[in-house]
DNA sequence: TGCCCTATGCTTAGTTT
DNA sequence: TAAACTAAGCATAGGGC
């Protein structure tokens, strides 16, 4: 009996799943491995793994990050190519300008924390705290909750 | 005249390795792609095209940056699985040190910095540094010239 | 569950166009 | 240079254990 061609769609069956799983994530990272050498090249695959929730590379960590750091630089000249020069250093420089921004944001931040801890440590608020950096402290802790639970929903 | 098995090697031709770089690369970004279908996953590849200096990936530049940085959170809670409590703490202690250790040599720095252009604006020494300040801005210096020395290579 | 087997279909090196 | 072809080798779904 002539096994059917195999239908590209979700694989319902989890046995099916997992054993269809293994052995094409087996094969890719063998191709991936392959092209690298008969090329003389740097790849790398990151996979999901839906059995374990672990994700998987290739070839290694160290590497798929070397891949990945690599990938994200060119990815900026590729930016500037497709551009004229004009709009791309325009968007160049409102990107630095946000950066700064943000360094500012996160430098006032920074200060506002020590001041809180100012506050814990001696029981009494420093004098020269103004209302809008009553404000900003808020602000902050609610960011800083908010990233705790982030971090609680990865984790769990 | 059967063929020979294809060595696994680097090829020297380089139409040969052209050809075989398009056809593998093709047919991993396929297989890929029929893995995320075929298991309900998420998954990328990233390949250096040797030919135009380009980075190709799999499936677009948005999915792979999600990609990646649900790789690179994972990781993290990995690295606790892979160790007993204790010890994981004491890594995470240790990496905060590093980075409290970090933010303090930037901040060191970044005074320095200012004290730089303070000195450049005036045309004469502040008086308040030591021998010691003097000796960090010629690092800061050295290690700027090598950061856009490497800007250079990227962008060049 | 996971491993091995095998028939079928897919991949691909080398060739032709 | 690239695209199409083809034979050989490879990948893999499904079955057996």
């Amino acid at each position: 009996m002539p096994r059917e061609k195999v239908k590209m769609a979700y694989i319902n069956d989890i046995n099916a799943r997992k054993a269809s799983f293994n052995k094409r994530k087996k094969s890719i990272f063998k191709k991936v491995s392959e092209l690298t050498i008969l090329c003389g090249i740097q790849a790398c695959a990151i996979i999901q793994n839906p059995f374990d929730f672990q994700i998987e590379v290739w070839p290694n960590p160290e590497r798929v990050d070397q891949v990945i750091e690599r990938y994200q630089n060119t990815s900026l000249i590729n930016e500037s190519r497709n551009m004229n020069q004009e709009s791309f250093f325009i968007q160049r420089i409102s990107k630095a300008q946000q950066k700064l921004h943000n360094l500012r944001k996160d430098n006032y931040e920074k200060k506002i924390t020590l001041a809180m801890f100012e506050y814990i440590q001696t029981r009494k608020l420093p004098e020269n705290l103004t209302i809008e950096d009553l404000k900003v402290m808020d602000d902050i802790r609610e960011k800083y909750m908010k990233e705790i639970e982030n971090k609680k929903a990865i984790l769990y």
